[in-house]
DNA sequence: CTTGATTCCGAAAGCGCTTTCGGAATAGCC
DNA sequence: GGCTATTCCGAAAGCGCTTTCGGAATCAAG
């Protein structure tokens, strides 16, 4: 079987190589009548043109890449086939790849990034979870090379990002459970390099100061994103002088443990302590009970993103790319009155 | 900032492109000494050979593909993300790279295959969960190019998979449940597309045979792979007029509607109804009850598909690469004996 | 009919790397 | 010391495509 190549249609067709390749690219110093010849003969024999060899001569890699965040829980990622779900209907669009790349340790995340950012592998990256000063986004920015962030850093006016607003929607999960009778709210928070976690605990604090109750760190656990993370810090502070009559957390899947926390100590979730989750896991439907969330928007969100990088590989101005959605509270069965509360509205 | 290329390198080094693409790769009829000079300058500005030339001069993409299965189901696809990662960490070896593709519809994963096998763009590919008659399959074996199935299909002598044997798991699951004297098995299955579906209902079967139990074809219900379809199925079942006190489910994500099912029923799952699932989802401990299950094994499957396949690729026999692994029942709360029933062992 | 502007295509260089081949320099042998 | 066998490196072709440049042919305009 023969291959086909350039120079195979070019021989066919009577034609150079150079004038074929120009003629499929679209280029206007070629003849209508020749193009529809050529892309004819091509369209037969489903000439692909040889992407090493197209990405070698033009210089652009055609391909972006995720980076698969470490230290990922099975319990937690459904969101990372959803996101590649996403990214690659976008990319389809140009037919370019996308790549998944992870580093082998958490440690030389950054050196995954310079390796890339150098192999000229790939025209974008996307990445998530960023940390609060996050050397990956030094690097990308230093290195030049397109990217997005899912997700912010601290810093985070001079690149694009596409995130959920958790420091609002923990402050209005924490209103919500207010308006329940709420005063003693917990929150198992994420590890604090995280970005996010640093936010949910500011609206977190932020709304108990608007709603004029006093902070008590002995209500703080951070726990890594694990649901028996969230069940030990949960346990712990069920166990505590005063423990709460509510626990915030940062993730569902710490949510998932709180709940199990509260059954073990012999307490019904929902009704003797409420437990808001955030992320708005499908799953939740199905815990005991099910489980009371902050949920995020947009499915599509991964081809959201996919379309943001593009439109900054084309030349967009990062900046110009960030945007914010809201969260909203979906309330399901692990939320409920303070105990001895009428509820007022 | 310069390039570094070959070129820079030899000219900094006073030797030919050649010598140091030679020195780098280590052919034999290049000296220790220099080398140890070479490898030093190169590591030195961190060079890394352009992979599109390199593809282009050897041919060899140094990439394989994942094609991601269409239909998915955000609670289902933890799998997703393990298997990509295990993947990634084997290719990681070779400094290969690992593309995540899909077919923009399911109707055509064929023509998918067919394009990234002739574009060239991967060296092997793996696929998840074939149908009874692939047509990827088949495509993949014309085109001579190196492939693993996660699964497999009805005639699988002939090229490399990878499974876990569901049809011995789901007799042991019946026979767990003979042992509990349940006699009124019923039976959630997956649409017959798909061949482990098929397994999974031949192992039911079998197990009720050896057992001298009757078939029932109305204690069969053939749904998607989704929680409420598990969970419509289940309700049917349990409206019928002699309804089943156990119930198996293809999949844990059925099973979890199943629990749904009997719960709104005014039953209670693991004593009045037991269910079983298949696949070992780490969520199952957190269902109401928590959910007994098949576990699959080996958390780094993907790591193992990822060996199986550069294997082949490096001129290894894809029949010598079969590998069928087994399940074994995770106990947690959602089965239990027979009503009135004393467990004899 | 001549001139200048267009239209269209061929020629050729080059992207950065690999790999074969041959030959100069060195080593080993009698 | 002369010979063959090794060791080591340079030279050059080529992977399949893109893209610039220039020129032949066609066109419109004077």
């Amino acid at each position: 079987m023969q291959k086909v190549s350039l120079k195979f249609l070019a021989k066919e067709l009577g034609l150079t190589e150079g004038t074929v390749s120009r003629a499929l690219n679209g280029y206007p110093d070629i003849s209508k009548s020749t193009i529809k010849r050529v892309t004819a003969l091509a369209e037969k024999h489903n000439y692909r043109a040889n992407q090493a060899a197209r990405r070698l001569a033009t210089g652009v890699a055609e391909a972006v890449a995720y980076l698969l965040p470490a230290n990922t829980n099975a319990l937690s990622e459904p969101f990372v086939s959803q996101l590649l779900e996403g990214l690659g209907q976008s990319l389809a669009k140009r037919n370019w790849d996308l790549l998944v790349v992870q580093a082998s340790s958490s440690e030389n995340e950054a050196e995954t990034i310079a390796k890339l950012s150098r192999s000229g592998k790939v025209s974008g990256v996307v990445i998530s979870r960023p940390y609060k000063q996050d050397p990956r986004i030094d690097l990308l920015q230093k290195s030049n090379l397109p990217f997005i962030v899912h997700g912010r850093s601290v810093n985070h006016a001079d690149y694009a990002w596409y995130d959920v607003d958790s420091e609002t929607a923990f402050a209005d999960a924490v209103d919500h459970l207010v308006e329940l009778g709420h005063q003693r709210i917990g929150f198992v928070g994420a590890p604090t390099y995280y970005h996010f976690s640093q936010m949910r605990l500011n609206g977190y604090r932020a709304a108990l100061a608007d709603n004029g109750i006093a902070q008590d760190d002995s209500l703080i656990e951070i726990a890594e994103l694990s649901d028996d993370a969230g069940e030990r810090a949960a346990v712990s502070m069920l166990k505590s002088q005063r423990p709460p009559t509510a626990i915030l957390c940062a993730t569902d899947t710490q949510a998932i443990g709180a709940l199990a926390a509260i059954r073990s100590q012999g307490l019904t979730p929902g009704k003797d302590v409420s437990v808001i989750g955030y992320d708005g896991l499908a799953f939740g439907k199905h815990t005991n009970p099910p489980l009371t969330t902050m949920a995020q928007p947009l499915a599509d969100s991964g081809r959201h993103m996919g379309d943001m990088l593009l439109a900054i590989i084309d030349g967009g101005n990062p900046t110009d790319y960030q945007e914010l959605r809201g969260a909203k509270l979906v309330r399901r069965m692990s939320d409920g009155p303070v105990l001895g509360h009428d509820k007022l509205t």
